[in-house]
DNA sequence: GCGACAG
DNA sequence: ATCTTGTCGC
């Protein structure tokens, strides 16, 4: 395959500019299945540490479908941006594609920890990051940013679609019984019926999926490597 | 003007 | 997100 990521644009910018990049590059995302036969799939998440003051981004590569990890890596980097609701991927994706860049075994799809097309533009943090990554990216969030939905059965697998208006814009998915649904929504390069699939697939036995929770692990983890901003890890332990 | 508001 | 103890439930 052939990616065609877009120039890269500035991140040091006003919330009103920052806004207008999200306008002009939600006509880029693609919202149909081009992606290849999945073998990697990964999970991206950022933590916080000395008091926000310091962003870690943490990717973890696992195999598809077993779920087995492949690599982690997670850096540091100082903390630019604000959390702005709407504004999300420009506090977490610079760090975020940095972390892409430095891995061995790129990944066929990411899950995100956020929104993809559920978002005031079209455009959250999963669009961002793969529109400028060139990878198929979806969005899987905890809790609803915009849109309305009525409750989705109560079986895993059961999902009722998040409208905007008249607009489906992403789909409430059970990924288990007796828990709250996530907010599933395309970031770039896949359809909303596959992202659901895929998020099955990768949420086997918990609410979240194990790429998100592998991610979130390691972004959260007290101890993350020593040497310094830039420290990476790879080929951990795999304990379920 | 009054809420809502991914992480 | 992060600050933080116990607690209810499978």
């Amino acid at each position: 395959m052939t990616p065609t990521p877009s120039p890269v644009h500035p991140w040091a910018v006003s919330p009103a500019l920052a806004r207008q990049i999200q306008s002009e590059l939600a006509h880029e995302v693609i919202r149909e299945d081009r992606l290849d036969p999945v073998r990697r799939v990964a999970g991206a998440d950022i933590g916080f540490e000395a008091g926000g003051r310091v962003t870690r981004a943490a990717v973890v590569v696992l195999d598809y479908p077993g779920l087995d990890v492949c690599e982690r890596l997670l850096l540091r980097r100082p903390t630019r941006f604000p959390y702005i609701p709407g504004l999300l991927s420009f506090r977490e994706v610079p760090a975020l594609l940095e972390a892409l860049d430095g891995l061995h075994t790129p990944p066929d799809l990411i899950l995100c920890d956020g929104q993809g097309l559920a978002h005031p533009r079209r455009f959250g943090l999963a669009c961002h990051l793969g529109v400028l990554s060139g990878i198929p990216t979806i969005g899987v969030a905890k809790s609803r940013l915009i849109g309305r939905h009525i409750e989705p059965g109560p079986a895993r697998g059961d999902w009722a679609p998040l409208y905007d208006g008249d607009e489906i814009i992403g789909a409430a998915l059970r990924t288990r019984a007796r828990t709250r649904p996530l907010f599933v929504s395309i970031g770039h390069r896949i359809s909303l019926t596959t992202a659901i699939g895929y998020v099955l697939a990768c949420a086997p036995r918990y609410r979240l999926p194990e790429t998100t929770r592998a991610a979130h692990r390691l972004a959260s983890e007290e101890k993350a490597g020593e040497g310094g901003m830039g420290g990476a890890q790879r080929n951990p332990s795999r304990r379920g």
